[in-house]
RNA sequence: GGGUAGAUGCCCGAGUGGCUAAAGGGGGCAGACUGUAAAUCUGCUGGCUAACGCCUACGCUGGUUCGAAUCCAGCUCUGCCCA
């Protein structure tokens, strides 16, 4: 069984978990650090080890162009070329078909596009995408999809989540024909619900997907620009009609108090750019909320960042810190990627605690207290 | 001592009669960032004011002009060259 509900929590709908996968086993709920060109920037593997990282991603299109997969599979798989044994998830491609927006055409077969390195014309189908993650070797493989705009009016949604479903089954066909391989070294795939703010069109999007039957669920389309409440009810729409025995996991997200949200509903894996990338910006999450390094307060705060940093972090002043930012030095992009990765981290290693106690209503609203008040 | 070039806002630097509170860059102060085209992007940066606006500003003093950072005279200082 390579997903086991350990545990679902009485007050509300978070679950612990356990999922087995090719390079090891995950503890759900879990948060994934982002490592789109085969590299959570900034940080070398050992750290992300030391870190407690259980699984970080890589993506299908940023690998594709450069260096390439076929590259990669005679270098031995993603795993072996960045150095890092345990599980990978890659992203499909699909959501750079949405962030690529201006330069690509979506037709029938799959997306046609201008690659923003040398600008030359490529064509990304769902059969090329699983073929590309074959070869990567990543323990999980995303479906190719389409994630909407947002706004987006309900005929669009509509029409992009039956292309979406459709190109679903072509990615399982892919799958059946290519990887028939089964057992504990299979690659798992995961099936993208989409359907934008439409309830009706996010429960057909989980039901036709469950028909299907992939290894997971993920909920896709959020975090696009939407106000947090709608990305909440796509969340509340889509999650009833997954199947309680296979993993949820929401795709982009999020804020610290919205992954706690997010596990309250029922969700067990997260990803986002968030923690790295602001941290290469120069903000630092702490219990009290998100603290901007490079402020004139920090000048002479002989205080670490937060209570909770770790210890690798924890002997820096805030002092310092604006200071390495304002020097331009690379240290201080490292350190914060590395404290707020252990934040997020943490915050979900928390989470599981909780549940497995049966206190998690009580550990994410003290959470959400503190770091929502200003102190 | 003679010649010559120059002195602009926190710094560098454009500007050679009105469109100039003065380009651009740096620095400074903030903000944004959610399946990473992101060590990126945006805003502000003389004073007072919520704002209209007023005041003070282009080395100093005086002058020409309806109007001067821009033209003229003298002075001060700086770089370079010659003695």
């Amino acid at each position: 069984m390579p997903f086991q509900l350990l545990k679902t929590d009485t007050q509300t709908a978070a679950r612990l978990g356990s999922l087995g996968l090719p390079h090891g086993v995950v503890e759900t709920p879990i948060f994934m650090p982002v490592g789109t060109q085969g590299s959570v920037k900034t940080l070398h593997p050992a750290e992300l080890e030391e870190l407690g990282a259980q699984i970080i991603l890589g993506n299908t299109y940023h690998l594709w162009l450069r260096p390439g997969h076929e590259l990669i599979r005679d270098l031995g798989g993603l795993h072996q070329f960045a150095n890092w044994q345990h599980p990978m998830l890659t992203d499909s491609g699909g959501f750079q078909v949405w962030s690529l927006a201006k330069l690509r055409k979506i037709t029938e077969e799959g997306v046609r596009f201008q690659n923003h390195l040398d600008g030359s014309r490529m064509l990304l189908t769902p059969e090329l995408s699983m073929e590309i993650q074959a070869a990567l070797g990543s323990d999980i493989a995303m479906l190719f999809d389409e994630c909407p705009p947002y706004p987006c009016d309900e005929t669009y949604a509509a029409t992009s989540l039956a292309l979406t479903t459709r190109w679903a089954q072509r990615c399982k066909d892919w799958v059946t024909t290519n990887e028939p391989r089964s057992g504990n070294g299979r690659q798992h795939h995961f099936g993208i619900v989409q359907g934008s703010v439409y309830a009706d069109l996010r429960e057909q999007s989980a039901r036709e997907l469950v028909a299907l039957d992939f290894d997971g669920y993920a909920i896709g389309g959020v975090s696009v620009g939407e106000p947090e409440e709608e990305m909440f009810r796509a969340i509340e729409n889509a999650v009833p009609f997954l199947p309680v025995d296979k993993p949820r996991y929401a795709m982009g997200l999020g804020t610290p108090p919205q992954i706690l949200e997010m596990i309250g509903r029922g969700v067990d894996m997260f990803d986002c750019v968030m923690p790295t990338r602001v941290a290469r910006h120069g903000v630092a999450f702490t219990l009290d909320g998100p603290l901007q390094m490079k402020n004139l307060i920090h000048a002479k705060d002989p205080r670490p960042i937060c209570e909770s940093a770790h210890p690798h972090v924890a002997g820096f002043s805030r002092a310092y810190l604006r200071h390495l930012f304002r020097a331009g030095e690379i240290l201080a992009l490292r350190l914060l990627s590395f404290h707020n990765l252990h934040f997020y981290l943490s915050l979900v290693a928390g989470a599981r605690e909780a549940i497995a106690n049966g206190t998690f209503a009580e550990y994410k609203a003290a959470f959400i207290r503190r770091y929502t008040s200003k102190s």
